[in-house]
DNA sequence: TCTGGGGTCCTAGGACCC
DNA sequence: TCTGGGGTCCTAGGACCC
């Protein structure tokens, strides 16, 4: 029987920003006061990333807008964002961990599995073990884990979000039954929003409801998802931890205008430097895309996209351009623009090159010459002594992207 | 009134080939 | 005039996660 741990931040971002404001002489902790971390409203993304504890007494929740989070608590701090600081705070607690074993899984900058099974004739019963990392954490940098003991991967993680803040809960196969069959269909991880209404129409409102389900009747409507959505609810995952770096499948870079745009026209500095940005991020890890994506939202904020299969994949931020305006001439643009994205997909390391009749080679040289020299400047001072020239003087963008 | 940005995986339909 | 089906690849969109 394997035993799996989920260590899972209690409020990260939230948590993390009150660190460094103490450290910044801040005189008050905001994890004890009605505070969220929140994007920026005149950059038309106000909504709550992370919140407090007693913020969520009143009732704000994750992702919805400061208007209406501060409707619910009208004596609301907003704080922002600080991606640096979370990623060091981030590192050092995987760090920590790290000190007992290497089979660790990175789910995300605030959550890791942890395989127990091999070390527990090492460190003992895993229960204590998860106890002695959750004090450990909190005393060496400052803030609250919650630890979740099971196993597979999908029970721990469930275990890990019961009661918050800084607890640990088991949910092993044998209490499957009783800790989390009660629970309500859309708990379960994996199930959304919309599938959990579907289910409720159905009659299924528990997690047990959807394990005892007649699986013929949930196929019906669920086609395969049906058998795998079931077996969750059971608690069955064999899925192994994978503490092996996993490649990315592909990377995108996303943007929301400050003002929603009309015209193709009007688009294309912002594919311009998106394509420079997700350009930039590939070559770091010496990869090739075969398939360039462009993404739009309109002001319904309805998203749609087009993508073209390259022949052979490049890593040219000139090329990825040249693409994407080829893709957007494709696309109905009948609604006002609110959002641009270009994606990068079918990443591959090698740089298969078939020359087209229609390619000349010493361009193609030049080019990557090119993007090899920009890159070399921005990492030495900074990703703003370079603009390509539509964009200069224009300060188009809302904000910095990563 | 206002609604982010980064991903992954799955499905359905059409094109195309044999 | 009548006319299959299987497999694969590609594209667009949707659901979900943090």
């Amino acid at each position: 029987m394997r035993i799996i741990l989920h260590i899972d931040v209690n409020n990260a971002f939230l948590s993390w920003s009150a660190i460094y404001l103490l450290k910044q002489g801040y005189k008050y902790d905001i994890r004890n006061r009605y505070a969220i971390i929140g994007g920026d409203k005149s950059k038309r993304s106000g909504i709550v990333l992370a919140k407090s504890t007693p913020a969520k007494k009143r009732g704000v929740v994750t992702a919805e807008t400061i208007y209406s989070a501060r409707k619910k608590c009208p004596n609301l701090e907003v704080y922002p964002s600080n991606y640096q600081w979370y990623q060091k705070m981030s590192n050092a607690m995987f760090k920590i961990l790290k000190n007992y074993t290497d089979e660790i899984e990175i789910y995300s900058i605030d959550e890791c599995f942890l395989d127990y099974t091999k070390i527990k004739k090492i460190y003992g019963d895993e229960v204590k073990f998860a106890h002695k990392i959750k004090d450990e954490i909190y005393k060496t940098l400052g803030f609250t884990v919650n630890v979740g003991v099971a196993n597979n991967k999908l029970c721990a993680k469930m275990a890990s979000d019961f009661e918050k803040p800084f607890k640990v809960h088991t949910l092993y196969d044998s209490e499957i039954k009783t800790k989390m069959y009660p629970l309500d269909v859309g708990e379960l991880f994996g199930i959304g929003k919309k599938t959990a209404e579907k289910l409720r129409t159905i009659g299924i409102k528990t997690i047990g409801d959807l394990a005892n389900f007649d699986i013929n009747r949930l196929t019906k409507l669920f086609k395969n998802q049906a058998v795998i959505m079931q077996e969750k609810a059971r608690g069955i995952d064999n899925s192994p931890v994978i503490y092996w770096n996993i490649e990315a499948k592909g990377i995108g870079n996303e943007i929301t205008l400050k003002n929603d745009i009309y015209t193709k026209e009007e688009l294309k500095p912002f594919l311009l430097s998106l394509s420079e940005h997700v350009g930039i991020r590939l070559r770091k890890e010496n990869k090739y895309a075969y398939v360039i994506c462009v993404v739009l939202k309109d002001n319904l904020f309805r998203r749609f996209s087009h993508q073209k299969k390259l022949l052979n994949p490049t890593n040219s931020s000139n090329e990825i351009y040249k693409t994407a305006i080829n893709i957007l001439d494709e696309m109905n643009m009948d609604n006002p623009i609110r959002l641009v994205g270009i994606r990068l997909d079918k990443l591959t390391t090698s740089e298969v090159r078939q020359m087209s009749i229609f390619e000349n080679e010493n361009r193609i040289i030049e080019d990557t010459k090119l993007n090899k020299t920009l890159d070399e400047l921005k990492d030495k001072y900074g990703t703003n002594v370079i603009k390509v020239a539509s964009l200069k003087d224009k300060n188009l963008f809302k904000k910095k992207l990563k």
